[in-house]
Parts: structure tokens; sequence; C-alpha cells
DNA sequence: TTCTAACCGAGACGGTACGTCTCGTCTTCCA
DNA sequence: TGGAAGACGAGACGTACCGTCTCGGTTAGAA
């Protein structure tokens, strides 16, 4: 039994090498195709051994997933102006334009996510994260009588983030703020016809 | 100078061999994780050899996406009964509950399109087909006066294929023809709104 | 490279094809290196179809069995001036330059014969004519009082032909006319010791 | 860059992986036909990864190689007795009845030798010492007087691990210590004839 | 200051998929 | 029926990536 275990001992994990390791993964995910991303490829950018990727990640995935949260995390938009269609426009603009630049790392998220049960997990997590937003935002749309009376706000999160997903994965039409817009006014001019 | 080269000598591929490994590979894809699927275990499966494959599809992907295909094909659902609120929820319920069957033929797919270049844009080509089905049954019913007017039928149809990739590949909610219908009348309600 | 047009014999085997093949298959182990010759490359070459190769002959191994053989037919040494020494340094030199002009004839077979037991009994087969053509010979010096009167002539045979193979497989010394005298001398030579 | 950098880091290499690739090498190609000796079945048998023997070895024959060099080395024939017609036997016959026990190897190393470069080059350098070693005995007996004096020792050499090659190659007749025995005194008879 | 647990880079290792190659058989059509 | 073209099954080859483990060196807190 231990006595009186000490509550730590020893090195500490040193932050910077965990910020090498999700900048590089991104990097190399933003810059080059999926298939290029390997965890040596990490390792090797990182200046890091593959052995301290698997101490503090799981998997692969779960690494490109929190190099994604991260990255998202940066430049979350700032809403809330009060007038719904505004909110709506900023927010889809916003979020379109961050999706678009960091296409290869959510492609490659999603990717993973298919065949990594903890990349899955933690993908349905941080879309979950996201999806509330956009539907605690439409909610208020539809309270302000700014969206039909009849709407389903699920069934409009997953047209909207399906839009986006869908278009990036696929990569047959643009993911930008001319879009966002087309869309967001779609949403409401709706009401009106 | 060969003056007039026979068409074809030799013996004929043998279209048994082709079915029994898009039925296979297919079979594997909805019955097993989309990891464990190999072009061994489908040579395997098929009774067939690695080579034979290799002859035919450069790469594994190719294998999946036309496989993918060729069930799609055999479910096309009956359309043109020239009522468009009835004709859009049986299009949209036949093809959930399709993509819903195949999912995991569908998700391998779409992660397989990440990595190999052949894939994606054999994807890309299936998807075409698909969203101008969907875009030409759209455009009737705005003619016909039962979606807004100003409807961007180009935008519609990604919201609608959207959603349904987006839960397939996030697998956070149902893809069945109870969703199917209420995004349906949710379109087609809201010019009544 | 081009294959000539043969004559079509119509129902009986055709000699030209069968030279071809056996020609080509020749041609290519001297040219190429051996691991470059395969049974595509040998009908390639004769303008055959693989399928005839194999009518005819059991493996590839018999092919250049075959070749070797006809090759080595074509220059059996002129004998018997009567005089030993001078026919032993004869048949020797022109032993030795002929396997050294088609060594990679030879090594190809060797090295096929160690997997394929049809080459390996062919070889043998090969191998034992030209012993029994050296071991009259030999016998005959003995006879005549030219060799040791204790010789084994068995044991004398293999240590020629083992000193000619050896050199042609390991290829660390020479295989020529040079050394054919020198070794015939050699053995003609102790006598006299 | 670097002030000083340290001689290694990582995981050394570990030495039962690689005596376990080497013994199980040897034992496959002295059990089982050499076309039955894949990387894979030395793999497997050695209970060890396809990628760990060619981060080691070049190719497929430079592992036969070292097998075959290790077990030989393991079987050099105690010499020096002083008496020339003595040392010579022992070691013809400790030569020869090794090489029999292993004919299988060697027999696979030379044919791979005939396709792979690595191989020859290795061969060649085995062959090399093996070669060194009898032609140093050899001189000595020369220097004895126990020898002819006008013998040449590269071709006496060639003409001893000759036969005992070509009679491995072709198993036309044995490689034993009677032929051993037999040969040694034919060549030291010769001097007295 | 000494001790010691934990961190870290380098890299060996087992497992397993990929895509290519060759062998020998089988099929189709032509002459 | 002989032959050319070439599809096919079996299976080896060598490469790549994933996640684990081992080695030696380093660092920070406890004794």
């Amino acid at each position: 039994m231990s006595p009186e275990p000490r509550p730590h001992t020893g090195r500490r994990r040193n932050p910077a090498v965990r910020q090498a390791i999700l900048d590089h993964a991104a990097d190399l995910l933003i810059a080059h195709d999926y298939a290029a991303v390997s965890t040596d490829a990490i390792a090797r950018a990182a200046g890091v051994s593959k052995h301290t990727i698997y101490r503090w990640w799981p998997s692969k995935g779960a690494v490109l997933l929190e190099a994604m949260a991260e990255r998202a995390r940066q430049q979350t938009p700032g809403l809330n102006t009060g007038v719904f269609a505004e909110d709506l426009e900023t927010f889809l603009a916003a979020t379109f334009r961050t999706a678009d630049r960091v296409s290869g790392l959510l492609r490659g998220i999603m990717a993973e996510a298919q065949r990594d049960p903890v990349a899955a997990e933690g993908l349905r997590q941080f879309v979950t994260g996201r999806r509330d937003e956009l539907h605690a935002l439409l909610t208020r749309g539809l309270e302000q009588g700014e969206l039909p009376p009849d709407t389903d706000p699920d069934l409009l999160v997953d047209q909207i983030f399906g839009l986006m997903w869908y278009r990036l994965l696929i990569g047959h039409a643009p993911v930008d703020g001319d879009v966002a817009t087309r869309l967001a006014r779609s949403l409401i001019h709706r009401q009106e016809g």
C-alpha cells in the first residue's frame, strides 16, 4: 500500500511540447493532404517523440481533434447585437470563413472519426457545442418572431451545418461569406413570403 | 502498321468477377467497420485475386465507390405522381432510408475520399448525379409555386443532402423516414407562413 | 523486337514458334539480368502467347534449359586429334569460352534448377552428357599414360566442371581460354612432377 | 548546431531479434524447399515483424546470406597439426560435411545471388574468406614440398570448392567425408607419381 | 545537496494494409 | 486444332503507418 501518496513528484508536463504538437498537427493538415499526415510526420515536425504524443492523447484522431478545437476556439464570433438577422449572418459568415480556412483540418478529422471511436466521440462533443450555440441563436430568432413559427430548430441547425460540412467534404461548391449571407437571408426572408 | 487492328482478342473480362468484388466490398463495409475492410479482405471474401481488383480499379477507394454507386442505383425512387409535396416526401424518404441502410458504406467512402483523389473525384460525380435529380424536383416545385419564389435551389439541395450526410457522419441524430417527412413538410409549409 | 510474321501451320506444331521461344529466352538471359526474365517477357519478346509456352514446356525452367542445351549443342568442340594433351586443351578452351559467352543463361538455369524440379532434372541430364564426354577423354588419357595412374576420373571431371561453374556463379575470376590452358597443363604436368 | 552529438539515442537494437531472424531463416532453408522460404515465413517463424527484417537487411537474400555465414562460422575446423596431409584432409572433411548438412541453405543462397546483387556481393565476400583459408593451407603444403612445385594454388582452390558447389547444386554425387578424403589424397599422391 | 519520480527525444518493434509483380492456368477468338 | 491476346487465382515482395515499448538523459520537487 502506498503509505502516503505524494500529490506529485517528478518533472511536470511541458506546456510548450503540448502546444507544439497541436500546432504542427493543425498546420500539417491545413498545408498538406490528409494522407500525408502521419503520427511520425507530426512528431518530426513538432520535434517531439512519438511516445510523447501517445502519452497524452489516446490516438492520432484525438490529437487532430484537440488541434481543431483549439483553432476553432480562437475565432468564436462576437454576437448579440440584438438584431437577429445581423447576428445570424455574422455567426454564419464567421463560422464558414473559419471552416474554409481550416478545411483540411476538418476533413481530416471527419475521416479519422470514421475509423477511430475516440475521435468520433470527440467530434460529436465538439459538434454538439457548436450546434448548441446555433440552436440558441435560432431559438431567440423564433421567439422574436423572426423565423416562421413552425420552424424546427434542430432540423434547421442540421441543415446549416450539414450544408457546410457537405460542401467541405465533397468540394463541389465554396464555403465562404457569400454563401453564409445568402443562406442567412433565405432563412429569414421566408417568413415574409 | 497493323492494317486493321482487331477490336479485341483474348479472354474477356468475367462479369461475375466484377460483380463478386463489388458485392462483397459493399457487404463488408455494411457489416463490418470501415477499418476492417482491406483489399485483401475483399479479395478473400469475393474469392478473387488481389491483382484482379487492381487490374480494374486504380485504388481501394475506387472499388468502394463503384460498389456504393451500384447499391444506390438499385433503389432510385419512382417519382412523378405530379403532386410536388408527395414527390418530395417520397424522394427524401426513399433516399434517407436507403442511405441509412448502407450508412457504413457511405461513411467509409467519405473517409476514403479524403485521402484518395480517385475516390474523391468519383464521389463528386456520384453526388452530382443525385444533386441534379433533387435540383430538378425542386425546380418543378418552384415553377408550380409550391416553394417560396425566392428559393435558391442550389442552396436548398445542399441543405437537404448536407443534413443527411452530416447526421450519417456524426451520428448524433437518426436518418430515417420520419426525418424525411418532417424536413419535406418544413420546406413546403414555409410558403404559407 | 517486332515479331517477324511467321507462316501459320494450321494443325501441326509450328517449328518456327518453338525456335522463336528458345531463341528469345536465351537472348534475354544473356542480355539482361536473370531477374528480368519472366515468362511474360519471353512471350512478349518472341511474339508468342504465354499459353503456347506452357503448352509445350512444363515450366519456365524447362524452357531455359532447352534453350541452353540448344546453344551448347551448336558448339561441341571437334576433338580427337589423337594427341591427348591437345585434345584436352581444345575441349576445355572451347567449353570455357562457350560457357563464358552464355554465362547469363547458365547462371539463370542453375538458379531456376534450385527451385524447379523439372529444370533440376533436365540440368542433371545435360550435365551428365557433358561429364560423359570429358570422362571418356580423361579415360583415354589415362590409358595412354598421360595422366597419373591413380587418377580418379570422376573426381577430376567434377574438379574441372566444378571450377568452371564455381567461377561463373560467383564471378570472382574469369572463365576463358587462358584458364582452360593453365588448367589442362597443370593436370598433365603433374605426372612429371 | 549540435555541440556534441550523443553517440546513440533511442531504444537499442535487440540482439535476440537479430538472432531469431537469422536462426529461423537458416532453419527454414534447411528444412523446407527454397521456394517455401518467404520473408513472411521468416517473420512468422521468428515471431518478428516483416518491417524489422527490412530495417536491418536490404533484401531477403541478404538475410539468408548472413544466416549462412553465421552457421558456417560455427564450424570452422581446427587445423594446424603441422602435418599438411592431415590438415588438408581435416579441412576438406569438415568443410564438406558442414556444407552437406546445410546444403539447402547454400543452394538457396546461390540461387538468390543470381538475382539479388546484394546477396551476390555478400556471397562473393564469404567465399573469398573461405578461399583465403584454403589458399593459405595449400601454400604451406607447397612450401613444405608436399605438393608438386608447379601447382597453381588459385586454380587448385577453385577446383576443390568448385567440386563441392558443383555437386551440391547439381546433386549428381555426394559431398561427404569420403569424397573429401579421396580428393585430399589424390592431390598429395600426385607428387609421388 | 541528494534522491527520485516523471518527462522527453530517439528509435526499435509487432501488426497489418497497400499496391506491384510473377507464375502457371484458363478462356476467347482467329486462321 | 495451333496460336495470340489476355483475364484470372495464388501468393511473394518491399513500403508505410499505427500504437507500444525501451533506452538514456533531463528536470523539478521531496528529503
